[in-house]
DNA sequence: CATAACCTTGACGTAGAAGTAAAGTCTCGG
DNA sequence: CCGAGACTTTACTTCTACGTCAAGGTTATG
């Protein structure tokens, strides 16, 4: 096993490192989220750093939005535009379609923006709530153990 | 159908207003989620408007934080003590009963409060990388406008 | 008291997101 | 060159959170 020589990892080294298993890995390969790595001469899947990076990327909106991988698989879309965008930074290209990637790529980060925002938000409003229900639990308890001093266990 | 006389809801009426359906209503008895209702003679259920605000509760646990059905259930449970011990907040009760009661609400609390917390920061930090990204997309849409002023639709 | 609208339990089905097992293939260190 | 361990695909299974009938009982109203 080389190592060093080449920023390319295994499933299994990926699957270490992202916290998911190798089927999960091939999963979301399937339902293409991941781009198909490329491969050894055997059939091996080689990713690269970025893969590693997309695969927490992936995580986090999962757990911290709760979207479907469909909905994620959009939102992933729109990276990849971007990265495109990027890459292809030279003047020489068709600016008119550029523009409208780069439009449509702000339509679906603002929509995302929005859902987070939202989300945030009433987030936000819920912890109000629970601190507000928690010094309540402490009001309740320092009564209690007021009523325990001045009546102490029969 | 009488109404207004009586304070309780047929579960048609709770599936509407919660905006689930009777199916699930039914579900979350199942799993525990919520008290089973008292019935009508006949066997028909019979809601009360509690029932209505804790099925709106679950809903928000589900998704803003995304939790399981399992762990909201843990959550519910808390309520439950809650309820139980501001129903029963009469001083002749055991007092280090309820110290012990309250002490585990709390600390069911502060762990909800904790998750909610860690998400809300997260998600806020979501939401700044997402107006990051859109400033740099608007800065190169403009960029592209100007290239278009220099050079127009050849 | 008929009957439409509402409800009951029970059983089976489904979509999303993987888990698991089988049977064979690759890679690499010794 | 060989064997242990990593990997491959294919296929079936699981778990959650319900959806969808089916067959029948209940309630309110004309």
């Amino acid at each position: 096993m080389s190592e060093s020589t080449e920023a390319y990892l295994q499933i299994g080294e990926v699957a270490e490192r992202t916290g998911v298993t190798q089927r999960t890995l091939r999963f979301y390969e399937e339902k293409g989220l991941l781009r198909p790595p490329s491969r050894m001469d055997g059939g091996f899947r080689l990713y690269s750093e970025d893969d590693v990076t997309r695969v927490a990327h992936i995580r986090r909106l999962q757990n911290l939005l709760g979207l479907t991988l469909a909905e994620i698989k959009e939102m992933v879309e729109a990276e990849e535009m971007l990265q495109e965008l990027k890459a292809q930074y030279r003047p020489e290209a068709d600016v008119s379609e550029k523009r409208r990637q780069l439009h449509e790529a702000i339509g679906v980060v603002t929509r995302q923006h929005g859902i987070v925002s939202q989300k945030a938000e009433q987030m936000s409003e819920m912890k109000e709530q629970m601190e507000e229900r928690l010094r309540t639990f402490e009001r309740w308890m320092t009564e209690l153990e007021q009523m325990e001093r001045k009546a102490p266990v029969a």
